[in-house]
DNA sequence: TATTGTTATACTCTATAACTATA
DNA sequence: TATAGTTATAGAGTATAACAATA
């Protein structure tokens, strides 16, 4: 179609989200909540702050997820011990089961896509969405 | 960070709509309206239903955006004298114009990545997205 | 005074259902 | 009856401002 990337990656979230999807669709949960997940599985004890300037999420955006995950038992808010301000977030054991099913499911629905791709491509794929990433954030700053 | 596509996609379209875009917005237009442009300019006299298949809009999603390119005068709707339901849409002098202004205002935006990648990866990259939203809706059908 | 998390709020994008006018 | 365009409506996602508690 044209020469921009813009409207390409409007139909590829599209499409993925109408198979119900961007991250966790399929439980119910907010978008984003299984790559918050992910980062409180890599990083536990982790602040809100963190979190959402990791995620790409907003405070105020952020505060819903969390809330939706630890209403369902997946997530624990820790005030800190240290600095009152601050909450320390961790998975619970159930969230850690939920985390591997979620990923199970996206890697289900992202198929059609590394069938396509292959498997080697489909990695460059991903890093050059990263490396995307990165030149536009240090861009910005 | 994770092995999916979804979590990426998200922060790289954050990223180009903080700076202002997924198509168009550097002049208030509302997202898609330059794919949508672009689809009128490369086919004259499209029924909006085609448009909106094409650019992966919903009907009513795109009677706004033709709303509002049409008040701007850079759009026309022409009722078709063979079916009186359809509108054929076609670019006006000024949606011409717009439209080169636009895609060099994306492509300005967009240049940190074309950078980053390089012109040969750049392109690898957007023909990666084309295949991987062909795939997802030949699975779909 | 600055920071963390929160609430309130608004705007955009997307989706669905129902209406009209044509066929 | 089916289709093209439209209107009305609702639901996500994202963003900003303002607030309370803490530093």
């Amino acid at each position: 179609m044209s020469n921009s990337v813009g409207p390409r990656l409007r139909l590829l979230r599209n499409s993925l989200q109408a198979r119900s999807i961007s991250t966790s669709e399929p439980f119910g949960l907010p978008t984003g909540s299984l790559t918050v997940m992910s980062l409180i599985a890599a990083n536990p004890g982790s602040s809100q702050v963190q979190l959402a300037e990791w995620a790409g999420i907003t405070g105020p955006g952020l505060v819903g997820i969390i809330d939706d995950l630890e209403q369902r038992g997946l997530v624990k808010r820790e005030r800190s011990p240290t600095d009152r301000r601050k909450n320390l977030l961790v998975l619970t054991d159930e969230g850690e089961l939920k985390m591997e099913t979620l990923f199970g499911e996206v890697s289900e629905i992202e198929a059609p896509i590394r069938n396509e791709l292959g498997p080697q491509d489909f990695q460059r794929f991903m890093e050059m969405v990263d490396r995307a990433v990165a030149a536009l954030d240090r861009q910005k700053s």
